[in-house]
DNA sequence: CTGAAAGCGCTTACAG
DNA sequence: CTGAAAGCGCTTACAG
């Protein structure tokens, strides 16, 4: 900027003024064109880092997923994306793999990075960051999870107990009688209503209680081989919903290996899209997230508290309603 | 900064010091741990933003992938970012959809951001970003393409031929005769290469030039449907690999719908891993690339160009060699 | 052992 | 219509 100034022979807040189009109706409409030219050719782009410590506005997002190889979050993380730029924002991302600890650094590196907005999957043990983080008047919205402790931070989730009334309801319908289900070993409030909400209609419907089987995310190839093994021949269940899209990948891939009669023998219903689902056998029924709509409301959201620091925004918790895409692995014919 | 300062009544640049761990030999014990825990109580983190434009180093590199949402490039993003904290290093993803307009909106959002160091997956058409890379002095690698017009550009990527010979070569070990292939309609040398590999030693293992089919990436559902009717009932092919994940994601879900006899009747073998083709009713033989070890190489070879500003580092073509992952899909018996 | 001062590359209220 | 000047929050060579 100094240099297409002394090169023309103006000062530097003229520049300035030019190249961000402020008051152009008080500038020579020459000086600006050379100003303008003269940039171009130079190849000039503008130090954000300079313009933020000024501004202090970086017009970037801070994103913190659980695991960014996971398909549902690296889907989120574009849509995200996706929406942010549409509104002039970048986005820069961080995986906390569950990890308390891992996350807190994270956090307080897009923090000093002077991130605009905070969207965040926080882990189990990390909620701390919530009163933090209002105590800093930063902007942020939680992602995909909620806390009983802070019902006042603005979250955007799934309608899950909705889900898996749906999908219970659906498998009844198909003449699916003893119902089973496997989650893993976190305390996540989503999976605990994914959970109640079978359970609850479940035991309505049926009069009979589903089996919950949990595995832990660390052991979860071989638990994993033992749930089917006492789910099947055990408990003797029909049906088997895997509650998230991890979880399935690793009980479709056991059950594509003892070739099993999907679905006269066994139904299955998933929680989360995945090409995958179409390799299996049967085409396998999954409750999709509207993840478009959840990641527009998310941004939406944050915008709305940066633009207008308005906290009034804050406390609103938006429950999404999915949709079951039933394929054959369902349907009993 | 400056709170800490006057409240202990000592100067700010003191501050910057200690909380540096500059000079600690030559400051009172006393006021650098009176300011250290004043700093801690405030809960303070410094201003990176201010650091970086006084410093001239952001301590973060720039990635733009083609598609995030796609499984061979998320897993590579986890990598490089697990690899690249582990160097103090932050990572900001985007991605260019192969597209070069988006690609260079991204790549000067990057540069604009200061990043220290670039890693690009550059799409077709918008390889005119190495001389200006290169002319600007900004460091920058190269992941899974290169370009023949600038074989000097620092580059990691597989030894694509290398891998399409170790396919081949398995495939008729295995008593396949009638090879075919699927690709997409992108000249990336990288795809060029596997199928020049694939037909080479075809023709010369065969004295038969395998079927080599080409899809759209825009119109893949549909134009799959039709090679594989074309490649079975016409070509009469007994084998068919898959030149990428996403391509082999869209292949076999055709198959998995048609109930084929794999590998009886067709043998399949598929590019990059992933969870989803040991769900397809025979588990699939895939060709691994060493991402962990490519991600590695990538970052080390930035970071050394950043530390010594060392050019003589650029025009190392690093090829790795990948392995073949061999399950039923291709094992006749 | 500590501080005053310049400067990183911008923006913007103010004065002319 | 244009420029001089202050300042964003840091760092660091220099002087004391």
């Amino acid at each position: 900027m100094k240099d297409i100034a002394s090169e023309i022979g103006v000062s530097v807040a003229l520049v300035s003024y030019v190249l961000n189009g402020k008051k152009t109706d008080k500038i020579n409409e020459q000086t600006a064109a050379k100003i303008k030219s003269l940039a171009a050719k130079m190849n000039y782009s503008p130090n954000q880092i300079a313009k933020s410590l000024k501004t202090s506005r970086t017009y970037t997002l801070g994103l913190i997923v659980a695991d960014i190889s996971n398909l549902f979050y690296s889907s989120i993380a574009k849509y995200i994306e996706q929406e942010a730029n549409h509104h002039g924002y970048h986005v820069i991302y961080g995986s906390a793999y569950e990890d308390p600890e891992r996350f807190n650094s994270i956090l307080h590196l897009l923090l000093s990075r002077q991130v605009d907005g905070l969207i965040l999957a926080i882990p189990e043990k990390a909620e701390g960051c919530i009163p933090m983080l209002t105590a800093l008047n930063q902007p942020f919205v939680v992602i995909d999870r909620k806390f009983s402790a802070y019902p006042e931070a603005p979250a955007i989730l799934l309608d899950n107990m909705d889900a898996s009334k749906s999908i219970v309801a659906h498998l009844i319908e198909n003449g699916f009688k003893r119902l089973g289900a496997v989650t893993i070993n976190r305390n996540l409030v989503t999976l605990q209503e994914r959970k109640k909400g079978y359970i609850e209609v479940g035991k309505s419907l049926l009069k009979k209680k589903p089996f919950i089987y949990e595995v832990e995310e660390e052991h979860m190839e071989t638990q994993m081989e033992n749930v089917i093994q006492k789910s099947l021949f055990q408990d003797k269940v029909d049906s088997l919903c895997f509650f998230t899209n991890k979880i399935a990948m690793t009980g479709l891939s056991k059950i594509a290996a003892m070739d099993m009669a999907v679905p006269n023998k066994l139904g299955i219903v998933c929680f989360d899209e995945a090409d995958a689902y179409n390799l299996f056998k049967t085409p396998v029924t999954y409750f999709k997230q509207p993840l478009p709509e959840m990641s527009k409301a998310a941004i939406d959201h944050l915008l709305g508290q940066i633009d207008k620091k308005d906290h009034s925004l804050t406390g609103k918790l938006a429950e999404f309603k999915g949709s079951l895409v039933i394929q054959r692995s369902s349907r009993k014919s």
